[in-house]
DNA sequence: TATTATACCTAGCATTACTAGGTATAATAA
DNA sequence: TTATTATACCTAGTAATGCTAGGTATAATA
């Protein structure tokens, strides 16, 4: 059972939109971030990383362009989209109708 | 974006786990229940909850007995396992630490 | 008699995280 | 100088899983 893989699926893309709209960030960044700020936990992969990055700037919700270095190193910066912003309301408000769900079951109040 | 969908992704076996932790249960029975709980979030469908008890039944976490009712009808009875339970006990740590990541994220400490 | 509810099952599809590979440059270590 | 590591992007194919859409069968109700 590779239950830590499976827990993000669903969240990845979510997750991946809100970061982006807190600040513009480019692929490999977004990877050390996640490290980072999630204390070691989210150790995103490249082959789950770019795919989802590509289907959010296919589903309209971040723009990527590309961005060269004085070093002449590119680099492609994602945009959160209007469109990007308001999908981000919304799904924030699913994973909190989620977590309620959850917590329904996990976590049954005592009769 | 099928979000609803994939959010339950990697949850779904915990939650049948803990439900059936909780009390031993037969499938139909468990997706009345999840319904109910849930006040009407998780909708089950049966191609989703058989397989996943036949998952969890030959991973031994659950073990299923089949039940005759006075009527003649047939009920398969599902009840954790000692193996169950401890699985029970790790899930619900990783469950607790994958929503601290995601907090982390989600909810960034001002600084 | 027809429909709904109960009660189980599965084949195949769509989606997605990951493995494992690829390309290329810059910085650092040996 | 050369080798390694870090940076920076990419994708084909695999495994896992929720769901659709079908199936079988009985009991209760309209």
């Amino acid at each position: 059972m590779a239950r830590k893989r499976d827990l993000r699926k669903g969240s990845s893309d979510s997750l991946l939109l809100c970061l982006i709209g807190q600040q513009p960030m480019y692929g490999y960044q977004i990877i050390k971030e996640l490290l980072k700020r999630s204390q070691g936990y989210f150790k995103f992969k490249e082959g789950t990383l770019y795919p989802a990055l590509h289907r959010l700037e296919r589903a309209g919700l971040i723009l990527g362009r590309w961005q060269t270095l004085p070093s002449g190193r590119q680099r492609r910066y994602y945009y959160i989209t209007d469109k990007g912003r308001r999908v981000l309301v919304v799904e924030r408000g699913q994973w909190q109708e989620f977590l309620t769900a959850m917590n329904l079951i996990i976590r049954p109040a005592r009769t």
